[in-house]
DNA sequence: AGTTAGCACTCGAAAGAATAGAGTGCTAAT
DNA sequence: ATTAGCACTCTATTCTTTCGAGTGCTAACT
């Protein structure tokens, strides 16, 4: 462990590095940050801390930053402490996300972008994964008996729709009827569960109807699993280009290359565990090569109690934590309050 | 006008500029193409062509690079003589558009993505104007009789929906009865016309749902216009990170930006005329100062010969405008045959 | 009169040299 | 244990020099 002085070397140096984007002397810290010691002993804590792998040089007559392990470090002690302040703003954020709108699906885009607008960072949502909210109502219907219309009204209130072509005419007659049965087995199921009860031919047998049944379940079952797709949305990609890390040309073209690959994307941020809601990888900690100068700070959004997606941030290692965690605590509040609301 | 040889060297010179992005000195001319003067006599023209307006010195012992007014004479040349050779791909295009969707707004974003890879260049559509198709069918629905949920199939099979809410409760039989009404009144009128008729309550009057519908038509009319608003779809921002006109950072940003501000995009390319398919903005000639140093090749797409929306490319002025021109031209017409195909 | 060879001149880009300064690490004194 | 002092290191900056591509002009050629 680090000894109390050693801390606060270390943290005055991330505090200082996080200002300047520079590599941080002695002098520097002995001259801003009040620690009663000389510049010399800060250079020997200094050398200690590099020693200990908290530290790195970039050349042997240039100051220090911090490393990886140092952020870890101290992203641990800030989620422990916890010290959360709420932000004042909660009411204007909440308008801001809501605007007008009551699809689930907006909530989120506006959310992205404003918490892109808030920390200047790239954000990036993950959409409701309906597939775990339960069905509230379910339609089928058709103009011309082929092309068939399914709309989706799930528990978070937000609406889905879905086109599919079938061979065999059905016209609205019957699919109002198959839609009434539909709703009367499937009501307050997951989609997850109703494609599995699909599957398992675990269905209601009505005389009439059972032909037409057994031949459209599966287009529904189909359909339902292309809407519950995973989607992504993204704001704020241009921000990291004002970050002097990114000056590099070549750099931000590859990590806005990684960001505008959606399916990789979608993989890295649903992957993240966020047990405690909040989740912070710091640079080496990301799998892919693009994201090992950066961090992802990811929390998820809820709806009655479950976790149904996850919001964040991407940008620099070298990142004002502090804020950024506060910044995010409130969105997720925000987000979910707004979602309780809606459901009454 | 220009004389033969000044309009071959003049030539010469964008396509030996196209492919190295730097200013063309009169040997290279001589060298590289075979005109059969010297280069003593190429340096005349060039210094005629530069005293008229259609080359560029960046510095007095440099070469030449072409004007914008260089840029219009030969894609002016180029629309005219309409050289077009019919891609090879035409069926791969087709299939990579469509993919397995028969969403037109699903069938946009997948060419968005294709044009935007064939060319290697930054790729924009505007999406289906609904507004300017005509309804196919119309059916409202509710759970629990405030929160409605609009759904639309126009005429070029897409399906849209909205949810809104109404402080008087409204069920579903009655519900059904009115989208049957709506149904025989605004069948194969365009949504402006209906917002129209709702507007000038230009409607019938059906004794028993008369309140019903009073109330709850504004509600529909706006439903509909919320519906309608135009989307952009933006693929392969970071294209533009490729071109050597775009290394400096600060430049990359200022387009970037500007590509990520929907609204003024959206304004930008909604108000190119494209009467004959084919629009080309070079330059000085676009509005926007982020746009002075791009070209945007825009064409729109159809459906029952009207224009519905458009799709397009910016990159910067130097470009390869006879290969975009006919990637563009078999986009437009893939697109434009798959919407054929699709309403059968 | 149009074309071309020849050459002096221009200017930016690249390479090289000199300088400045921030920072370290060590030593010796406190 | 702490600190002042100092030699040393290394990059970033600035200034010079060099190089070469390209022009524009003149005079000769066809």
């Amino acid at each position: 462990m680090l000894d109390e002085r050693k801390l606060k070397v270390l943290y005055a140096i991330i505090d200082s590095h996080l200002n300047t984007a520079e590599p941080i002397g002695s002098r520097t810290i002995s001259k801003d940050y009040d620690l009663g010691v000389s510049a010399a002993t800060i250079r020997n804590e200094m050398s200690d801390l590099e020693d200990r792998g908290y530290l790195i040089k970039p050349h042997s007559s240039a100051g220090r930053i911090p490393s990886d392990k140092a952020y870890r470090l101290y992203v641990d002690q800030l989620l422990t402490n916890n010290e959360k302040k709420e932000l004042e703003r909660n009411q204007e954020i909440k308008e801001e996300i809501q605007q007008e709108t009551k699809q689930t699906e907006d909530i989120i885009k506006n959310s992205t972008r404003l918490l892109s607008q808030l920390t200047s960072y790239t954000a990036i949502a993950i959409s409701p994964q309906i597939n775990k909210l339960r069905l509230k109502h379910i339609q089928l219907m058709s103009m011309d008996g082929n092309n068939i219309i399914l709309v989706l009204l799930n528990s978070s209130g937000s609406v889905q729709n879905n086109l599919f072509y079938i061979d065999e005419k059905i016209y609205n007659d019957n699919l109002f009827l198959i839609s009434k049965i539909l709703n009367d087995e499937f009501n307050n199921l997951t989609i997850d569960e109703i494609v599995d009860k699909i599957k398992n031919k675990d269905i209601f047998k009505i005389e009439e109807l059972s032909t037409i049944l057994d031949y459209i379940l599966p287009f529904i079952s189909k359909s339902l699993q292309e809407i519950s797709e995973t989607k992504i949305y993204i704001d704020g990609l241009t921000k990291i280009l004002n970050f002097p890390e990114y000056r590099d040309i070549d750099k931000a073209r590859d990590f806005m290359e990684f960001i505008e690959d959606e399916k990789t994307l979608i993989n890295l941020i649903s992957n993240m565990e966020n047990e405690d809601g909040l989740t912070i990888s710091i640079g080496e900690e990301n799998e892919p090569i693009e994201m090992k100068h950066c961090s992802i700070i990811t929390t998820n959004y809820q709806f009655t109690d479950k976790s149904i997606g996850k919001i964040g941030i991407i940008g620099p290692t070298r990142m004002d934590y502090l804020k950024l965690i506060n910044i995010m605590d409130t969105m997720s509040d925000n987000i979910n309050e707004i979602f309780k609301i809606l459901m009454g």
